[in-house]
DNA sequence: TTTAAATTTGACCAAATGGTTAAACCAAAT
DNA sequence: ATTTGGTTTAACCATTTGGTCAAATTTAAA
C-alpha cells in the first residue's frame, strides 16, 4: 500500500482532478459526491478521472493523504518543538490551525466525514508514521505543571480542547454565522478575533495565578 | 411543511425505523445509507420504511427533528434560566450535554453530516421555534462582566468554545483513544473525567482572580 | 362470521451511477 | 511523413438503489 506517487506537486489535468475532489468531496462526503460531478468541477472527461485515479475510492484515499500531509506536518513539527515555551506554542497553535483550515476550507467538511465514518484508522496511521511524537509537548506541560506555572492538567484533556475549539467552529459555521447578526460582525471577523482571543482563553484556563 | 406527527412518541414498527434509521443514518449518513440497510436493522421488509415515511429524505429528516428536538429543548431551557448563577450554569450544561450525548450517540455523526452539508438553515429555524432566547446567557455573561467576577470575553466565543469542546470529543473519538492507550484509560473514563475537568476549565478561563 | 381497513411482503421497475472500452486526438521522436 | 506513446472522449454496460404495486396477511369493526 506505497504512495507511489508524491502528491505534493501534482499538474495539470491530475491537478485539477484532485481541486475538484478536495472541494466536492468535502462539500457532499465520499458517497454524496458524483464522480460526474468531479470531473465537470474539474472540466473533463469522466472517464480522465478513472485514467487517473483508478476509482471513487482510490481517488478519496487520494484527497485524504494530501489533505492531511497537507496539516499533520506542520501542526505537529510546530508542537514537537521543544524550544518553544508552552504559552508560546499554544498561540502560535492556534495561528496556524485555524489559518491552514481557512487556506483549505475543505478540511473540516473532509475530517468530520471521514471520521464520522470508521476513517480514523488512517489518520492514526498518518500520525504515527510522520515520526513526530506528541510526548514533547505532554512532557512540557506536566513540566510546566511541576515549576508552578500552571494548574495541574491532563494533557490529554487540554490539546483536545485545543483542537475541538479550533475545528469545530469551522464545521458549526453556518450555524454560528446565525448567532453573530446579532453582533453586526461577519465570519470571516469572527475569525480573525477568534485567533486572539482562543489563545488568551486558553492560556487563562490552565495558568496559574 | 407542518409536522403532523408527534415523533416524541412513536410506537411499535414506526419507533423500530426510526431508531433503526437513526443507527444508520449517524454512522453512514443519509448518502451512505441504504434503505434496505435501516429495513434490516429494523427486522422488517423494506416497502415498509417507505409505507411510514414515504422516502428517504422524508425519513432523514424526521429522524432530523427527533433528533433536535430530544435536544435543543433541554439545553436551551437550562441557558435560558436566568435563575441560575453563571458557574453554575455552565457545570450543568457541560454535564447535561455530554449525558444527552452518551445516551444518543448517533448524534454527532448526524450533526457533522448536517452541517458539513447545507442543512444548517433546518437547526437555525427549529433554534428560532423553540420560542427559547440565547439572550439571557448573553447578559448573564455581560452583567458578571459588569460586576467584575469575570474578565471581558464575546458571549458568542464563549458559547462557542463551550459547544466545541462538548460535542468535538465524540466526533473525534476514534483518534483520542488512540491518544489515550498512553494513559491506559478508555473512552467513557475519558468522559467521566472530561464532565468534572472541562467545567473547571471553562470557568477557569473567564473567571477573573 | 363477514367485511372493511390497515399492515406487511415479495416481485418488480426506472433511473442513477461507477466503471469500461474502443476509437480519436495529439505531441514528440524517428 | 510516419510511428509511437500518452491522453482524451463518447458511447456503453452492469449493478445498485430508491421507489412502486398488487397481492397476502393481520386486525378490528359490524
Amino acid at each position: 500500500m506505497e504512495n507511489h506517487k508524491n502528491n505534493t506537486q501534482l499538474q495539470g489535468t491530475e491537478k485539477l482532478i484532485m481541486e475538484a475532489a478536495k472541494k466536492i468531496f468535502g462539500r457532499k462526503g465520499l458517497d454524496g459526491a458524483r464522480m460526474q460531478e468531479i470531473a465537470d468541477e474539474a472540466g473533463i472527461n469522466k472517464a480522465l478521472v478513472h485514467y487517473y485515479f483508478r476509482s471513487k475510492d482510490k481517488l478519496f484515499e487520494a484527497v485524504i493523504n494530501e489533505t492531511f500531509l497537507s496539516f499533520f506536518p506542520k501542526v505537529m513539527s510546530l508542537m514537537s518543538n521543544p524550544s518553544i515555551s508552552l504559552f508560546h506554542k499554544i498561540e502560535r497553535f492556534v495561528d496556524l490551525y485555524i489559518t491552514l483550515i481557512q487556506e483549505n476550507p475543505h478540511i473540516p467538511g473532509f475530517m468530520a466525514q471521514e471520521l464520522s465514518r470508521g476513517g480514523a484508522d488512517r489518520v492514526l496511521d498518518m500520525f504515527k508514521d510522520s515520526g513526530i511524537k506528541p510526548e514533547v509537548f505532554f512532557q512540557q506541560i506536566e513540566q510546566e505543571i511541576k515549576t508552578g506555572t500552571i494548574i495541574p492538567v491532563n494533557p490529554v484533556h487540554l490539546i483536545v480542547n485545543m483542537i475541538s475549539m479550533c475545528i469545530f467552529p469551522f464545521l458549526a459555521r453556518p450555524l454560528i454565522s446565525g448567532f453573530l447578526i446579532r453582533d453586526r460582525i461577519d465570519y470571516d471577523e469572527f475569525l480573525e478575533e477568534r485567533k486572539k482571543e482562543l489563545p488568551k482563553f486558553i492560556i487563562n484556563s490552565i495558568k496559574k495565578k
